[in-house]
DNA sequence: ACCTGAACACCGTTCAAGT
DNA sequence: ACCTGAACACCGTTCAAGT
């Protein structure tokens, strides 16, 4: 069956095979999108350059989903508004985490999400050769509490002798809401530290 | 040549191998070690459980070599010194991240650093409520910069116009030195966050 | 007990051939 | 322009055979 006259594939239905895939917990892979869609993973090729452009694109469906919307305010509001976001698409698609994670981001919808991110801080008042760092900072932060929300239910599991951590393992709780807590926290945190380093740039 | 009277092979070796080839930037597997050990890939199945075991062995190293220094010293200096003890961890092996990244930590070593930052963190005066939240976000950190590091160079790559994120991107450092300052920034931000809220706990 | 070699079921990618 | 099918160079793992 070469050359429907209709095709059968495109890039956007390759990228909504390889979204269910991972929001059904499925191996992801080039070979289990053909088998999804019925056709030869060779046809894929005709599309899409490879692997790496195929989780590109499944980058760009979160972008859209979830980091598209301008919010307006000051730039702490963004900052927090940008990690809630980010941490939201985390919680939601798990399983992608590993897949995007330390690849240089291209999708436009993300990068206009950090070039906002970038503008408020500037505005906010912080010196232009700071804010990238800051940005990194952000960055890091989120995707540390992505990963932590992908990690198993028991992130330490103390097999010899402890002082502290293993009576406060057992007292704590557990899986997401040990999660949730911890990124509440962490976010505080977070401004809290930005709020002071702005304060003592005007100091200066 | 089977069976040779003295065994060509052993778990300290194949991790010694193993942990060669990712120093070298070298791709890791059970072909690749075997192939540095001038074996057959089967072999190794005689010593070892497979691929995972091998990460778990390499964990183990890494944390007798990086993390099983002791700190004294006031709580920050404990949570700066393992933080810096994790950054030239992940720094010098950075494609051992991805590997290690959300799996349950069960090595002693590795638990007993944990261990002795909650501890400090409890001398120091943090409710215990809060600590293992703390270390969590401790974590978090280390690990968002961790692959920061393992980042390929360009983090961002506008394709499209920016009101700020490109500008800055050209006039930024890059690869190793920028992710370095990201993190002796984040580093101070946390500490600063931290004391902010050890001081507000002392008000209450 | 320990290594080999063949075999299996996978990957991602390329490319000539067909319409 | 778009799909197939064969081919390639890889994976990780199993297992019978050899000493």
């Amino acid at each position: 069956m070469p050359r429907p006259r209709t095709p059968l594939l495109s890039p956007d239905r390759i990228a909504d095979a390889a979204m269910q895939l991972v929001e059904e917990g499925l191996p992801f892979g080039v070979n289990a999108i053909a088998r999804r869609l019925g056709v030869t993973p060779s046809s894929l090729y005709n599309h899409v350059a490879g692997r790496d452009e195929i989780v590109e694109l499944m980058r760009g469906r979160l972008g859209e989903r979830y980091m598209s919307e301008a919010v307006a305010g000051t730039w702490d509001a963004v900052v927090e508004a940008t990690l809630r976001a980010e941490r939201r698409m985390y919680a939601e698609h798990p399983f992608l985490i590993p897949l995007i994670v330390g690849k240089t981001i291209t999708d436009p919808t993300v990068i206009a999400s950090y070039d906002r991110l970038a503008t408020a801080l500037v505005d906010g008042g912080f010196p232009e050769d700071d804010v990238l760092e800051i940005v990194a900072i952000i960055d890091a932060f989120s995707i540390g509490f992505g990963l932590d929300l992908a990690s198993p239910d028991e992130v330490w599991r103390p097999e010899t002798a402890t002082e502290t951590l293993g009576r406060l393992v057992e007292a704590g709780p557990r899986g997401r809401s040990r999660s949730d807590r911890a990124f509440e926290s962490g976010l505080e945190l977070l401004l809290d530290g930005l709020r002071l380093r702005l304060a003592r740039y005007v100091l200066d």
